[in-house]
DNA sequence: TGACATTAAATGTATGTACATAAATTTGCA
DNA sequence: TGCAAATTTATGTACATACATTTAATGTCA
């Protein structure tokens, strides 16, 4: 549908504006319709990406700098998310050795089992993307990588 | 800059899992820059669109359910928001006299100055898709449509 | 009329986000 | 050595999101 007839605002005042909001509008409806999948196994978004780093690191552990830096949302409170996941038992959380101040995070044999769970389900599917040929993925990705070229940072 | 580059992820498993994940983040770029945006007016993004909404209908009322209709996360929650907004003296909210259970709610002057002083502020400019051009922009639409036509909405 | 469903908003709870600050440890250098 | 600075994580607070439940008012219809 058109995003003139998802949010009911018939008229935008010009093509940026519209695009602004398109964009907004559609990565939440992408996320919600992510989450929705997570939810059957008790995950949430940032949960589930937490494991995924996780499970990339292992058999290695990760701090939690590592995964604040390979976070999309880097600003978002890593802890806390372990905090959840460690509740669930699908994280160890160790005091480094090497250094006291870190601490290491492990994925569990069943934080494995439920990522593994989770894929197999195909709960992945159906982001949206799958719409779209290879060429306008292409496109896409030039467009998105091209706004974000802007002058300067926030301050 | 690159996708790749921004999070540091260097191969994707294919376009697709690129574009999702270059939407998602590009979204929330844009809104980290909004949100600073609106900080030094001591308003958060979804206020600010409340705000807006409730201009739009000026001078005649909004209830919580066109509020929440015309938002552009559904599921959000109007009426904590517009607690914020009351509390901050830019809404008014009275029983609606035809249907007691419904609310009106209005903004104040303090709010329509508040919006004109942040859109002559140029808070609004550099959300990143000015970098594109208009026929980019066409396209950019074109292809967020495009992805959100998918069969089924999660149930 | 009265029982029951429906509608509109508010509230409760768990989670996440944004940002400031604290606590513990390590590092660096006088 | 000793002490300030930097690093790493955790915590506090305000706000927002997601979703279930509650409360009050209204509509419906036997």
């Amino acid at each position: 549908m058109r995003i003139e007839d998802e949010i009911k605002q018939p008229i935008f005042r010009d093509e940026f504006q519209k695009a602004h909001i398109n964009l907004i509008y559609t990565a939440g409806w992408m996320q919600l319709r992510q989450a929705a999948a997570f939810k059957p196994f008790g995950l949430t978004l940032p949960q589930f990406n937490i494991l995924r780093i996780l499970r990339g690191q292992h058999p290695l552990p990760a701090t939690v700098a590592l995964l604040i830096d390979r976070m999309l949302d880097k600003t978002s409170n890593a802890s806390r998310i372990v905090d959840r996941l460690e509740e669930k038992k699908l994280v160890t959380r160790t005091v480094c050795p090497a250094n006291r101040r870190a601490v290491d995070i492990r994925i569990t044999p069943a934080g494995l089992d439920l990522l593994s769970r989770i894929e197999e389900s195909g709960a992945l599917r159906d982001t949206g993307v799958e719409q779209l040929t290879e060429t306008e993925l292409q496109q896409l990705n030039f467009l998105l990588d091209k706004m974000r070229s802007s002058a300067q940072d926030p301050t």
